[in-house]
DNA sequence: CACCCTCGAGTTCC
DNA sequence: CTCGAGGGTG
């Protein structure tokens, strides 16, 4: 090719691609492939470097900032796109103020806005005479990647600005940035669906937004849930220009964009950190995911005067909530007896901050969950602590799985007692089957004598174990054979701690029965199941002498806990049991008056759920309230609760009931509804 | 038979 | 809170 075809070559090709990113990015409607466009813009800036005097501004090589990507194009945002500084407490929000204060003290007085920081990616979107030309990744906040064609499929994203006679004319150059994320419920609505089809579930909401916006076939983007909030004006160019960060949302709204919702306006240092806190409680309740809450000043001009230091503008700082959720290297697994036998693993960790404590260990709730979610001793686990408090692991990186991670397999021996492990058809925990096993007993007795049986106080765990361990206590029904000069034997203990126990299991025969046939720890029989008995059967020599027909009968008893009483009442050792607990005159009888019966009962047919701590009640008090007065008391909220009763600092339930419009009681409600005068 | 709801059991940290 | 299992219902 001579010299002039090659430049009328290099002419061409500034038009044909310029005519393909006409196509692509403003009719959305491509005729050539990515690769097939990246091989012009490829051949163009070969030519280009050849006769560099033919460089044009309005060439596409310059548009898209010279290069090219094997994926995306880069794009370079008209300024940087800063990162925030982060804060972590009250204390980190008032000297952040204090310090910016000092190069302006105008910033002392003045106020604040106080944004959810959304958990997701933030993109930058370009707007010519209100239409939307092109958007991008934040990428390292100058150079970003070019994803508008996947941007367009986003529903929340308007794809111009529309006119309206007495609204804001739309700005003729408009640059806005904002985040995309997708909602919880249809995260999991995603992963239901990937589950029924048996393709790979997704980690993160924040991960399946990342990728879905990256993808290279749009139909994949367009295919999943994300949404599209805008919150910040980087460059307006030809219309009004907003002052503050509360025009700046207001001017959004208006062109069309949605904006986070519910930001708070604060007049003072002091209400920023109550808004923060506020996001904080709120955070659960949330139908995305926020990993913080985002302070500004709320006077544009003044928080641009401050400056910049490094990457963080000083007008603004990142309130960071402690992180929920975090990885870690699983150490070892090991493995606990319960008291019906199971077997459950739990992960050794390697100690990590979650949510503000130190997690060592998590459940790792049974052999399968283990084998369905491929988790290897030396993996990277996620783990996040559920509601707020219990930390559980959700599944390796299988990205960044070690050489050395080692598969697990389950013991076939009890790690307690070293009998071999038994399994039951159908069910998918393993069990320790040896009635002898030391493990199973201690957990048995503390089950016997725990605060929501038999309340044997001053009988921990600790003191179960030393008994046990003396050989003292071989059953529950040794408990009541315990005498005073053995216990003085016992470390740390003397004779006014000797005569409080032994007075605290005397104590335990006033127990009504309900709690007594929960105590037994009758596989499947808890408390509900065990006042259903009660009240059934009203004295437990009837109820040792029933059977299987009978039982089933009974209304919440079927097949399995029906053989599970039977069998447990069948074994030679609990007759025994049951015949020195008799013996000791550890027998209780259902008294006919249970002492609540007098009371009106304006809670009946009613179903309440409880969260959060309430100022009047404990958990134990409030339970009982609602029984007495004929209400019942579940633990999960669903369609058929009537009531959630929610107190301070609720955890998920809250979030549940208002997704399922329950309605919510504070405590003076409940105190209402049951009738109290005010 | 497929669902939904409830119950039981084990669970962490301070 | 989580998961699994049992029980009831459409």
């Amino acid at each position: 090719m001579d010299a002039a075809k090659e430049k009328s070559r290099l002419e061409e090709l500034i038009k044909i691609i310029q005519e393909h990113n006409h196509r692509y990015h403003v009719l959305d409607m491509p005729i050539i492939s990515d690769a097939e466009y990246d091989q012009l813009v490829a051949e163009l800036l070969q030519l280009e470097s050849k006769y560099p005097d033919l460089i044009t501004p309005d060439s596409p090589s310059q548009r898209v900032g010279g290069g090219v990507s094997d994926r995306f194009r880069k794009v370079q945002h008209p300024q940087p796109i800063l990162s925030l500084a982060n804060g972590f407490d009250a204390e980190d929000l008032r000297s952040w103020l204090d310090r910016i204060a000092k190069l302006n003290p105008k910033v002392a007085a003045s106020d604040f806005t106080v944004e959810p920081k959304l958990d997701g990616l933030t993109v930058v979107l370009h707007y010519r005479n209100g239409i939307f030309v092109q958007g991008a990744t934040r990428g390292n906040g100058e150079i970003g990647e070019e994803v508008t064609r996947n941007l367009k499929t986003l529903q929340s994203l308007p794809l111009s600005i529309p006119v309206f006679q007495d609204g804001p004319a739309p700005p003729e150059y408009l640059v806005v940035r904002g985040e995309v994320f997708i909602d919880l419920e249809d995260f999991e609505e995603l992963n239901r669906k990937q589950e029924e089809l048996g393709e790979k579930v997704y980690q993160t909401p924040r991960n399946t937004a990342a990728g879905a916006l990256r993808n290279l076939d749009s139909a994949v983007t367009a295919a999943r849930p994300l949404r599209l909030l805008v919150y910040t004006i980087v460059t307006s160019e030809g219309s009004e220009v907003p002052e503050s960060q509360l025009e700046s949302l207001e001017l959004l709204r208006a062109y069309g964009f949605s904006v986070p919702e519910n930001i708070v306006h604060c007049l003072d240092i002091e209400e920023v950190v109550e808004a923060c806190e506020a996001w904080g409680e709120r955070r659960i309740s949330l139908p995305y995911e926020i990993d913080g809450a985002v302070v500004k000043i709320n006077n544009i001009a003044m928080a641009d005067s401050l400056g910049i230091v490094g990457k963080d503008p000083r007008g603004a700082i990142a309130y960071k909530f402690p992180a929920q959720e975090v990885t870690t290297e699983l150490l070892d697994i090991g493995v606990n007896v319960g008291r019906t036998g199971v077997l459950t693993p739990y992960a050794i960790l390697d100690a990590v901050e979650v949510g503000g404590v130190i997690v060592r260990q998590a459940t790792l709730h049974n052999f399968d969950f283990i084998q369905d979610k491929d988790i290897r001793i030396h993996d990277r686990v996620r783990i996040k602590r559920a509601g707020d408090v219990i930390p559980y692991v959700k599944g390796p990186i299988l990205e960044v799985r070690p050489e050395s991670a080692v598969t697990y397999s389950p013991p076939d021996v009890c790690p307690a007692c070293e009998e071999k492990v038994a399994t039951i058809e159908g069910e998918v925990a393993w069990y320790c089957v040896n009635p002898a096993c030391p493990a199973q007993l201690v957990r048995n007795l503390e089950h016997y004598v725990s605060r929501t049986t038999l309340d044997i106080v001053g009988l921990g765990i600790k003191l179960v174990e030393q008994l046990v361990e003396q050989g003292l206590v071989k059953d529950v029904a040794d408990l009541y054979r315990l005498k005073r000069e053995d216990l003085i034997e016992l470390e740390g203990f003397g004779d006014k701690k000797a005569d409080n126990l032994l007075a605290a299991i005397e104590s335990s025969k006033q127990r009504p029965l309900s709690r007594f046939i929960f105590a037994l720890g009758i596989r499947g029989v808890g408390e509900v199941v065990g006042a259903e008995l009660a009240t059934f059967y009203c004295s437990m020599d009837r109820l040792a002498a029933t059977t299987l027909e009978e039982l089933i009968e009974i209304e919440g008893i079927g097949p399995n806990i029906a053989q599970a009483v039977v069998d447990w009442f069948a074994l030679p050792a609990n007759q025994n049991i049951l015949a020195k607990l008799k013996q000791s005159g550890m027998w209780p009888e259902l008294s006919g008056d249970s002492g609540a019966e007098g009371l009106p009962q304006p809670l009946e047919g009613l179903s309440f759920v409880v969260t959060g701590t309430l100022a009047g009640f404990s958990r134990k008090a409030v339970k009982d309230y609602i029984q007495e007065r004929g209400g019942k008391v579940i633990s999960a909220v669903s369609s058929k609760t009537s009531y959630l009763v929610s107190g301070e600092s609720p955890g998920s339930k809250f979030a549940k009931a208002e997704q399922l419009g329950i309605p919510v009681l504070d405590e003076a409600g409940l105190r209402e509804l049951a009738g109290e005068p005010l």
